[in-house]
DNA sequence: CAGATCATGTAAATTGTTACATGATTCT
DNA sequence: AGAATCATGTAACAATTTACATGATCTG
């Protein structure tokens, strides 16, 4: 369900896209919060277009084919989004890491999480480069799609980032402290 | 292999279990960052006592099997937790709610994220209280699992209550404007 | 023309969810 | 005794990933 209101999503902020469009723009947006391979965008398409939610036609050569969202998508979406269920799915591989890291030795572990502060350092690096590019693919006179949501990606990035710094240095005490 | 890693490391920290009580430690320590039903932990353990990861015993009556890491499956958590692969999986329901929502006419999306600033407040609530289980959880001697998997739960859900106040602020800065 | 990129798909395998099924023990 | 909880599993289905496969167009 998901990955099917993330796809309305992007068409209805960006306008009409192929396959192909939709992977890279995931890549380039939704991609903090929800992923997708190809393989498993165009069937999700085709799938769409049987239930209505999108149109196809052929469009710019090539054997492209450019997808549209319909009123019965975006009630869709509307529905997904105001909906009640209560159940979030939540799945963080960064997260995990961070719950095994007590179980290494002290010196490891705090050069595991010094490692996830670069890597979160280096997206909040591409940050503004990603806004630009978000900026430049969406349709005009659509809805600023990228403010809310870059803003919990900066977010977002940053709670990691601070979180692994203030973890190694505690960890970077204990290993002090256990070889004084 | 992610859920293989967590059970994995559940069994490090918190000492042997049941599958059953597995699935409950799921639900009271992880489950911030990474959910699993019983009908996929069981086939699992199943499969991690074939590779030598884990070894079973009977325990305590009632067909209970009660499940021990092994040494090998420790180098397991090591390998994963200190490995490179720069992938990290990410998927987040709350989140991608939040990129829909600006497709909503501003009063309504404004509702949305009130409401979801209200949950997140709920589970704030809960923390100190889950803090206390997973404590009560953890098995003597072993390191504090809970600290900075609890603080990462902790932070991650105060920067989403936030986010979603400031969000539905603004939103309804623009209600109002279009409505004056 | 060769290599990069655009563009779409399918197949196989893995992972995750929902639903079904069963039985033991404890609590009231 | 009946309800709740402990406890384990399987089956069917849905979602996701990895690998395979193919061809068109553009760029140097």
């Amino acid at each position: 369900m998901s990955l099917r209101i993330a796809l309305l999503g992007t068409l209805a902020y960006h306008g009409p896209a192929s396959g192909y469009e939709l992977a890279k723009r995931f890549d380039a947006s939704v991609n903090l919060v929800w992923q997708a391979k190809h393989s498993q965008i165009y069937p999700e398409l085709a799938k769409m277009v049987r239930t209505g939610a999108v149109t196809v036609q052929d469009g710019g050569g090539r054997g492209r084919k450019v997808y549209t969202v319909t009123d019965s998508g975006r009630d869709e979406i509307s529905r997904w989004a105001t909906g009640e269920d209560p159940y979030r799915s939540v799945r963080n591989e960064s997260a995990l890491r961070g719950f095994l890291v007590r179980l290494l030795p002290p010196g490891e572990a705090a050069a595991v999480m010094r490692a996830e502060e670069a890597r979160h350092t280096a997206v909040l690096a591409g940050l503004p480069k990603l806004r630009e590019d978000v900026h430049a693919r969406t349709a005009p006179g659509s809805p600023p799609f990228g403010d809310y949501a870059l803003d919990l990606g900066l977010r977002t990035t940053r709670m990691l980032r601070e979180w692994a710094a203030d973890t190694a240095e505690d960890l970077e005490k204990h290993a002090a402290g256990r070889t004084p």
